[in-house]
DNA sequence: TTGAAAGCGCTACCAG
DNA sequence: CTGGTAGCGCTTTCAA
């Protein structure tokens, strides 16, 4: 692999001309055209562990995601990810399947990676761990959806609970009592606020709890199926249900549809995330619409000031989820 | 930041020494207990710039992706990371979003970025601009699910053609004759190879070819669902129709749920993909199943085995899929 | 078992 | 605009 010393010795000028050259400085033009072509004559690349060393950065930001492959990830992403672009940085995603190890092991990796930047979705580490992991948070990081609480770092979440309270207030406006929800697991943040939407919507518009029709299980589909099986077999069924979350979501509407009930005349869903899948159906399936691209630019954004200097406290910054369809139908 | 140097002073010994403790290395009980405590007061990290520069090894591979949302690469990925992560690897994730110059530039970002190796998935890119990218392949690449035509490195894919081939041959014994396939962009590598395996089939079935049963459109829900709806307005319908994707596979039926068509009384159904949820419907929708996790193994063995000097001509594999649920029903 | 010293390849300073 | 030079922080001989 050539040096760039080869490069210098080759076009005739010093090294330093050359990484002048290489970015992006000025350099006498019959200089260029000479490191033009040595670099092509000898295929030379920067190596990237040596700029590295020097200039102590890498242009690279972490992602650590719980799970790659529920869309409401992809949507936050795809934003987050232009916004980084935008200044130079790219994302590396690290995945840890929901495991607590690997939560562990995925972050240490890229902190030692030498990201420059971490974005953040947290599931099950405490803000001991975290700070072992990252020598006391000296690498700037922005949560999001998810918040280790008393983790000072900026943080992006939406307003889980909200949404829920307004979902089941449209259900009960609708003349719905027996409201069901099926959720995910307790521990993780963002089911617990959902859940917490919930009670407190019920509490506020005067329906009695029933803790029959609470299901709490794994934010997947076979949670949704299974939920609509166990709500079908209590005497006393509901009429509505809010699945929070779009694997919940579909899992439920399958199995209601293979039971041959219509949505909503046999059973109302509220649903969860996937927008545009959810307004296809017909009617339009109710759902809690997250920001997802709002959550990810914003998420950068802030990541970015971090990275250019900021140092103000940390910031934690609540985004409104939209019901859509707009309009009861 | 503290340095190795810092330590070394504290500690009372050599860098030398310090840095073999690190990695495992024998050291006088004495001498580690004062690294050890030396290292906890300093808060002593090493710096992976300057390790990797020295050992010009970074144990990290690119998986490069078209999308992360899709629960096949989902599988993939999970298989992959864990043969990985056994032998010291770990996985960077980067998404280009079928978008052409996003290819291209996280291509080079990986590769600048100094990982080890690199796991693709590619759609747009050429042969030359792979090479040049990537300085004439000295990073061993593995290619999954879809190749370069051309492309001499390992490659892992599976039999797209015969496992089209086979689904279109079970509709045919349930007697069908008519029988619509909706599949991706015709460039993409995966949805020609689909392609081809319907039109072998329909030709050995001696079943004429129309036209109007050939929907390509993207990978997604949108093309599934509009394609149920084109198909619905022919005059002469199709009694089956082959969805050569999951999402595809998800639109249409969504679409012909919503018009009251049952499955597969009204229009027969042979999906692709994510074989937990559609085997979990009834009565279960009969898909191509691809071995997921058989393709993420072989592929991280097949780039371990590159990695530790391996350097045969280049492999490639095609790996079984199969049909699910195995009898007809 | 330990330490001295020589770089890995690059950038950035400063003098010219 | 150009080049000499001094490291960035670490690992790895090699000799002690």
């Amino acid at each position: 692999m050539a040096t760039i010393k080869d490069v210098a010795k080759l076009a005739g000028v010093s090294p330093s001309t050359i990484s002048k050259y290489m970015n992006g400085g000025n350099v006498r033009e019959e200089n260029a055209e000479a490191i033009r072509s040595a670099i092509v004559a000898l295929d030379y690349r920067v190596n990237p562990f040596a700029r590295n060393l020097k200039t102590q950065r890498s242009r690279s930001i972490g992602v650590l995601l719980p799970d790659i492959t529920a869309p409401f990830f992809g949507n936050v992403m795809t934003a987050l990810d232009k916004v980084l672009r935008e200044h130079g940085y790219h994302s590396l995603i690290s995945c840890y399947g929901s495991n607590h190890g690997l939560e562990r092991d995925n972050l240490r990796f890229l902190i030692s990676t030498g990201v420059d930047g971490l974005i953040y979705m947290p599931e099950n580490l405490s803000v001991e761990e975290f700070f072992e992991l990252t020598a006391n948070c000296s690498i700037p990081t922005v949560q999001i959806d998810r918040s280790i609480q008393g983790l000072p770092c900026d943080t992006v979440l939406s307003d889980n609970a909200d949404a829920a309270h307004a979902a089941i207030t449209r259900l009960a406006a609708q003349g719905h009592k027996r409201i069901a929800i099926i959720t995910g697991p307790k521990v993780v943040f963002s089911a617990k606020e959902r859940l917490v939407g919930y009670l407190r919507a019920l509490s506020d518009l005067g329906i009695l709890y029933d803790d029959q029709l609470v299901i709490s299980g794994q934010n997947d589909f076979a949670t949704g199926y299974r939920g609509f099986e166990d709500l079908m077999q209590l005497s006393d069924r509901p009429t509505a249900v809010f699945t929070t979350n779009y694997d919940i979501t579909i899992g439920f509407i399958t199995a209601a549809r293979e039971r041959g009930l219509l949505i909503p005349q046999d059973i109302a869903v509220f649903g969860f995330d996937c927008l545009d899948i959810c307004t296809m159906m017909k009617p339009p399936l109710p759902v809690v619409h997250q920001p997802e691209q709002e959550i990810g630019q914003l998420a950068a954004r802030y990541l970015i000031e971090r990275l250019t200097g900021f140092d103000g406290p940390p910031r934690t910054t609540r985004l409104c989820s939209s019901i859509e369809p707009k309009e009861s139908v």
